[in-house]
DNA sequence: GTGGTCTAGACCACG
DNA sequence: GTGGTCTAGACCACA
């Protein structure tokens, strides 16, 4: 999995990181009990600075999508991503609503924001899974 | 039109502000050439400091929502919102690209998540347009 | 002649005004000791405040390219208006300077550039005179 | 690059130093890529408010003169500046229209004129490049 | 009274 | 140390 960041970006790195590695989960390019680069290797390939992954890497477990083993390092949650909670719920909404608001005042059409919606679930889902 | 805020969320107070004039006008709340309150008295309802209410003004003014009528006052743009360009798009798929990521990941349902953007649609658009 | 005011201009009222004037005696719609609208007239007449009109008539009376007489009220100078000094020489330059900084890094060709001075200098000039 | 303001002058001080900016852009003194001192430490050596150098930047980095990396800190568009567009074009014209209106009333001659924005076009062109 | 500009000082997120 | 955000208070230009 190659993780390209833009450090030009208004999102901060440590975000655009965890980001990209939730994408990596939700493509299944890495799957549940997989090891994930320890901190110091992927900042050098990135070319980051430590801080910034180890803040990525506790913003993934915080949301339990990975696991900081002592031995084996970190890893993907084994037992997979926990499911949507009221907390994710609130979230979803939060970001949906003003994007949405605006998309109306800019006269996108409800059928052209479903399509984008579908095309973008259709672009993270597995082939065999759909 | 009442705005109310939530000055213990991590988003900015300015980008709460912006979002929710952007929901009056998705709503039809706020019409068109209508006039905004000026930037003082709008920070002294609020109660914030009139220069968070003007960066909130100025991102409306340079998004194209509103803009600054020497007699008039603020007044919300008369030709109506610019419509969707370019960057808009990509502004619109570079949030929902890691929020649908991350919905994949809890497991939610492509059905659950479409649900979720119709009831919100709804929730904006005005009854005699539906 | 018609002035027309664009109130969703960042240029003052009052500046759009003088340069409207000054545009009118360039193109020798009004001549050297024609008389121009009272402030109050001209005020109603565009539809803004005496003073405004009041701001720009001084400017153009500091200028020198219209008199205040008290019996004729406002004429153009008969004398014609008084030519470039070095004042107006560092104005232009002034003016000038950091537009053709910007030009040049926005690439926009020496010619081009001549070309657009020079039809904007033809669209002033009478035609007898050129 | 050293950056001198008038600080006497009607000009806003922040368009002055994104003026200054500009014209060491247009005379490669400054080159994409390279590296703008910090907000704060430009204020300190100016000796004006870190926030009149911020807006500064702000409007450079609209303009898209610059750009902010979250690495190397401020930079110069690495990519160039964005060439003209009908916005800039429509600057042009609106700045222009009435230097060139007054410089006829005034009785500047149409090759003077020329002449001043050819010797302020070389002015800035780099000498390898003429 | 309105927005535009400038200053000053403070806290926080980011890297 | 960097920029982002927020507050506060001040003066001025504009209408």
């Amino acid at each position: 999995m190659i993780i390209h960041l833009d450090f030009e970006s208004k999102t901060p790195i440590y975000t655009q990181l965890t980001d990209r590695i939730i994408a990596g989960i939700a493509k299944q390019e890495i799957v549940p009990g997989e090891r994930l680069p320890s901190v110091r290797s992927l900042a050098a390939d990135i070319g980051i600075n430590l801080h910034t992954v180890n803040k990525a890497y506790k913003e993934l477990e915080q949301k339990g999508f990975i696991l900081n083993h002592r031995q084996k390092g970190v890893v993907v949650n084994p037992d997979g991503v926990p499911k949507a909670d009221v907390s994710f719920q609130k979230e979803m909404k939060e970001i949906l609503h003003p994007l949405i608001a605006e998309a109306i005042c800019r006269d996108v059409n409800k059928k052209d924001f479903m399509e984008l919606c579908e095309e973008i679930f259709t672009s993270y889902v597995h082939k065999e899974e759909s």
